[in-house]
Parts: structure tokens; C-alpha cells; sequence
DNA sequence: TATGAATGAGGCTTCATTCAT
DNA sequence: GATGAATGAAGCCTCATTCAT
């Protein structure tokens, strides 16, 4: 077969999945994967289930490529911020900014991350767990950097850390597109209530 | 039949009520409400599982009952404190540390509460939501209260209100009893992050 | 215990099982047997299902009785008029008439018997099904007298029975004491049908 | 899809649909709606449970089915008489007998209409009763034509339907395809003795 | 590539019945 | 006599998954 015609059918292959995952993710945040099947999300694109079944081995999987999509932006986002030297002050706001747009841009993935991550294997669940270690140990190493530099208090470091998520994760519970706030006037407002807390 | 023993009988079924309810929240929060059966929630118990429907209807009652004891607590602390006539800041200061303590203190009956919401009826979803918005309600007062008395910043009130939510919810999903730092040394620390956050 | 006491006792039980009867007669009969609950029948009494059971054994139990009070009142009904030695058409009409208003008067029996014969015990059913045929052999005897004394067309005996048997049974399923022809009217014109509709 | 196809499938779909209909007619019949599971019908079949859930959503919606494929047929027969404007006596007679056949050629779905009709949702009994009494109509205005003509005997119309009703639907009752007299010599005498029952 | 059909495992719930008190 | 508690068997239904076409 051709390879250009190969790569046209690989094309259209991630575009069905596409579809099916933004399908899926809209049906599990609103109901929760457990109560969401198959069959719901074959008719929500007007599908049938064994379409879905061409696309994906088995329901887990649609769960973990949601969670894949979601579940290393966070390190890039912090990564690219910490690649800029910023003084930790600033680098903390700009992590936090990031962190909280995410969460208001990608509402539904987020809730399925926290919501169903327990119905994924124990394996990927590991995997997960280790890479959100990762993205904590960016923020500590900011947070102290900060408070040698005297510019944030001495706080233990998970509270500085929960502080920060249970903030920012928060708004996936409250935050709607259709709000008189823009999100980046939310997320602005995060930042500064968090940078004020911290601040020596 | 006499009163007494008639009492006694309601005691101990209330008795048995409540064990289940505990074993139903350990697993609801660990696994998720869908993911358990009344056939777990028996065996954890050492019952059948038609003892459990000798004491609940259906399954959906016993996540009710859970639900039940969690949802108007927080409008009880809230109005014991506002009952004391403190100034907006010592008023606040103590709402936010005796949310923060509640949830770390039942945090099974916080994770189900947050998670598994969708799973009960409509009916009462709503009764929850109408709950939580008295609660809101009071924050913001309070909080109007604060800037009117140039204690507060003039924030957004979802914005403040969300804070506190996201701040101190998020703890049931990392505090542990097991952890160096006492509920209370915690509740502390979220207070102060939150009323530097606050401050005018 | 003196024999006295011991007739209170059984007379009082007797009078429990009358009223459990009753109540099980009308719940069978609205519902059916299968859809009635032993705990319906205890509730509709005021009492607990275990004193049902103190009273009869099982549920088949029940129904039995209930079939046993309605299963040879026919043939009681029909020996009784059978001894006056009538002339055959005179015979068949008082048969027709106290059959008609037997159902009529106890239409909940009635259809329990037709619904939910097949409810009880194969041995049981047997019994029934010979009583039934000894009370078509009653009737059939009539029949033929009559057609011996040209007082009847000669009709083939089935048709003649279950002509009866269809016409009077199925008041039970409209006749309503609360209607406007009394059931000693309605069973004459019942009479008047058939008998004209075997004259010769 | 084309649309021959199409056609193909739906067309099997129907024919797998009539042969669980007919099997669960059989069962129905013989023990009742309640006393016949779902598994009972498909092992009858030689299928599994789950297939009789691929054709028919719930069991109620099997038995609603076969009371459907009955409930107006009566209707029809009486309106196809009616149209042939046949004079008073004549037509009652011909929708006797035609009833009387139904009954015997339809053995089973009559026994579960007549026994399992509570069944069967409120709405949809309603639906039914009102066919009913459009029936009881149509019987009626024929009984009153012929009174007017002299041709019955005045008498009141809910006995004059019931006694058809009773004759006829007890067929069901006792009628056997497997006797020696003929479905049609047997309607025969029924409208034989019900129109000399009913002539003035 | 996609579908219709079918299945098996498992979940929720009901209910007749038992038994200790 | 009567009851509360408990049980086990069974029934209805759902759903992820498979498979032949």
C-alpha cells in the first residue's frame, strides 16, 4: 500500500479516536466512567458499539488515553516555566497561572483525573502517581528556592503543594465558560490570593 | 410492647445502621460508589447481603444516609460561629479552620460526598445544592462584611468562596491522620494562607 | 388445660385464619397469587408476617384454604337441588340460578379458583379437577333426563356444561354488587338464556 | 446502508421477535406471566437470556406484545360484520361465532389476556379497556336494533354482552383443538344456544 | 471497516421461610 | 403466641465484550 494512502487512513484512524475520547470524556465527567457504557458513548456520535470497539481494545483504554492527554501537561507547562530562570516568586505565579487555566480550559479532564483515576490499573495508576511526584518536586524546589531567597514563609511543603492544587483543581468543581469572569481573570485572582498566602 | 423494649430495639437497629453506613463510606471512598456491591459491603461486615436490605431499601439509600450526615454540618459550624458576633476576620478565620477540620476528621464521608454526588436522585441533589448555597451564603456575608470593614480585599465573591471550598476540600484528598502534622497545625496553616490571602 | 379453655383457644384461631383468609382472598384476587407478598397479606391485617406464618405454614397454604372453601359448595349447592327429584328443567335452572349467584356472591373466590388453580400442588389439582368432574357428572345427568323427556335439545354434553360454566363463572369477572340489577335478577336472566337456549 | 439490507435484517429480526412471542405465549399460558422467567422462555428457544433481552427490552414488553397482537382483533371482526349490514339477529350471530373462533384458534393469547392482564402498566390497561368497551359498543348497537325489531327480547345490555363474553371466552377454558368436535360445529352451537337465549 | 447478534458474568432486589427469644 | 432478625434462592436486568460476516 502506498504510503501516502497509508498515512491517510492513519490520519482519519486518530480522528475517529479523537472524536470518541472527546465523546467519552464529556459522558464520564458528567456521570462518571462507572456509570457511563459503551453503548452511551456509540450514540452519542451516532455510532454503534462495535465501532468503538474498532478504535479501542476495551472501555479502560478510552479512560487511559483520557488521562494520558491529561496527565504529563502539567510537568511541561511547569517545565517550560521553570526553563525561563524567573525569580521563584514569579515562577510560582506563572506555575499557578498555567496550572489553573489548564484546569478551566480542559474542565472534563480534569474531573475524570480526579474522580475516576481509581478505575484504571494499578500499573498505570503507579505511573500516574509517579509523574504528579515529579510535578510536586517542581513546585518544592521553587517554594524553597523562594523561601531562601526570603521571599515566601516557611511552610511545610505539602501544604504549600495542596494549597495549590485543592485551589486551582477546585475550579473544574465550579468553574463554567458561561461565567461573567474570563479565566484568565479567575486564574489571576488564584494567583494572587496563593502568592499573598506564601508571601514572607 | 413496652416502651422500653421497644426503645431498646431502635437503639440496637440504629446500632447496626451505623455500621453499615461506616463500612459503606470506607469502600464508597476507596473504590467508588459504583465499583461496590452490597455483597462487598456485607462481607466487610460479615452479613449477607440480604441483612443489609433488612436494614436499608437499596443501595442508593445508604449512600443518602452517608450523604445525610455530611451535607448540612458545615451550615451548623457556621452558624455556631456566627452566633459569637466576632469581627469579620476572627469570624472567617474560624469558619475556614472548623471546614478544614471537618473534612480531615470524616474524610470518607467528604471523598463520597464530593465523588459520588451524581449517583442519588435528583430530588435530592437539589435539597444538597439548595444546603450548599445557604452555606455560601454565609460566607459571603461574612466576607462583604470584611470589606465593607476594609479588613478584606474586594475579591469576586466565587472566587473567595471557591478558595476556601477548593483550599480546604482538597484535603480529603491528601491528608492523612497518619501524616507529621496534626489536623489542627494543618487547619492552621490553610487559615493563615487563605486570610493573608484575604486581607486588604 | 380444661377443656374449655382449649375450644377459646381454637375457636379464636380459627377466627385469625378466617380473617387471614379474607385478606389474602381479596389481595389474591385483585393481583394474583404470585404478585401478593405474604407480607401484604400482613400488612393489610395490621400484623407481622411472622404470626401469618404462625397461622398457616406456607403461603400455598393459603391459597389452598381459600380453594378449599369454594371447591364443593358446588356440588353441595347442586345434591341439594339433585334431592328434591324436580322435573329436569325446573333442576337445571335452580342449578344454573345458585351457581350464578354462588359467584356472584363470593366473586373473589371465584376468581382466585380460576386464576390460580395452577399455583397449587399437582396432587392437589387432581383432587379439584375429580370434584369438578363429579359436578359436570351432576349436571350432565340433568342434561340428559331432560333430553330423554324432549324437555332439551340434544346437544353435545360439553357444550352444554361449559355454556353454563362460561356464563355463570364470568360474572366474576364484571358483575359488581355495586351495580344496578341485584344478583338474584341477574341470575335469573342467566337462567332464562340458558334455559331457552336448551329448550327443545 | 442499503435498503434491501436494511429490509433483510428487520425482517428477522420480526420473525426471531414472533417465535419468543409465540414460545412465551405457550409458557404464559400454561403457569402465568408471573410464574414464567425470562430465563424459562429462552431456554425453551435454545437461547440464552440475554438474547430475548436483544429482542424485547423487559419482560413486561413481551407480554404487552402478545396482548397487543389480541386486544383488537375482536374489534375488527365485529367492524368487517358490520359493514356487511346484515339485519339484527344475523350479525349478532355472525359476531358470536366469529368470537367463539377466535377464542379457539387463539387458545393461548385469550388465557393470558383474561389472566394477566393486571399485569400490564396502568396506562396501557386503560388503553385496552377502552378498546374493550368500543367493543361492548358495537354489540350493543346490534342487540338494541334487534330489540327494535322485534327480533330480541329486552334485556339489559351489560347481560346480553357478558353472556357472549362468558360463553365464548370460556372456550378457552376447556376448548382443546385435540377434541372431536370441530372449532366451527362448536361456535355453532354456542350461537345456536345464545340467540335462541336471546330471541323475543 | 463496521455491524448485528449473542453471551456470560455479575449486580440489585425480592421474598418465602426459619429461628432464637 | 408473636416478633425481629436473618438467610438463600431466585428473578430481572445491564453491560463489556466477542465473533461471524
Amino acid at each position: 500500500m502506498s504510503g501516502i494512502r497509508e498515512n491517510l487512513k492513519l490520519a482519519k484512524q486518530a480522528q475517529v479516536r479523537e472524536e470518541v475520547l472527546k465523546s467519552a470524556a464529556k459522558l464520564f465527567a458528567e456521570r462518571g466512567y462507572r456509570a457511563v457504557t459503551v453503548g452511551d458513548i456509540a450514540q452519542d456520535l451516532g455510532f454503534t458499539k462495535s465501532a468503538i470497539y474498532y478504535y479501542f481494545p476495551n472501555k479502560e483504554e478510552i479512560l487511559w488515553a483520557i488521562t494520558e492527554e491529561s496527565y504529563d501537561v502539567y510537568i511541561q507547562l511547569a517545565a517550560e516555566t521553570l526553563k525561563k530562570n524567573l525569580p521563584p516568586d514569579e515562577a510560582l505565579a506563572a506555575i499557578v497561572h498555567s496550572h489553573a487555566m489548564q484546569v478551566m480550559t480542559r474542565r472534563e479532564w480534569t474531573a475524570i483525573f480526579f474522580k475516576d483515576q481509581m478505575e484504571i490499573s494499578e500499573k498505570r495508576q503507579k505511573l500516574v502517581r509517579q509523574r504528579q511526584r515529579e510535578y510536586a518536586g517542581m513546585i518544592e524546589k521553587v517554594y524553597r528556592a523562594g523561601v531562601e531567597a526570603k521571599l515566601f514563609r516557611d511552610l511545610p511543603i505539602p501544604v504549600v503543594v495542596n494549597s495549590i492544587y485543592g485551589q486551582c483543581n477546585w475550579l473544574y468543581v465550579w468553574y463554567r465558560e458561561t461565567g461573567r469572569i474570563s479565566p484568565d481573570a479567575v486564574a489571576n485572582y488564584q494567583v494572587e490570593i496563593l502568592m499573598s498566602g506564601f508571601k514572607a
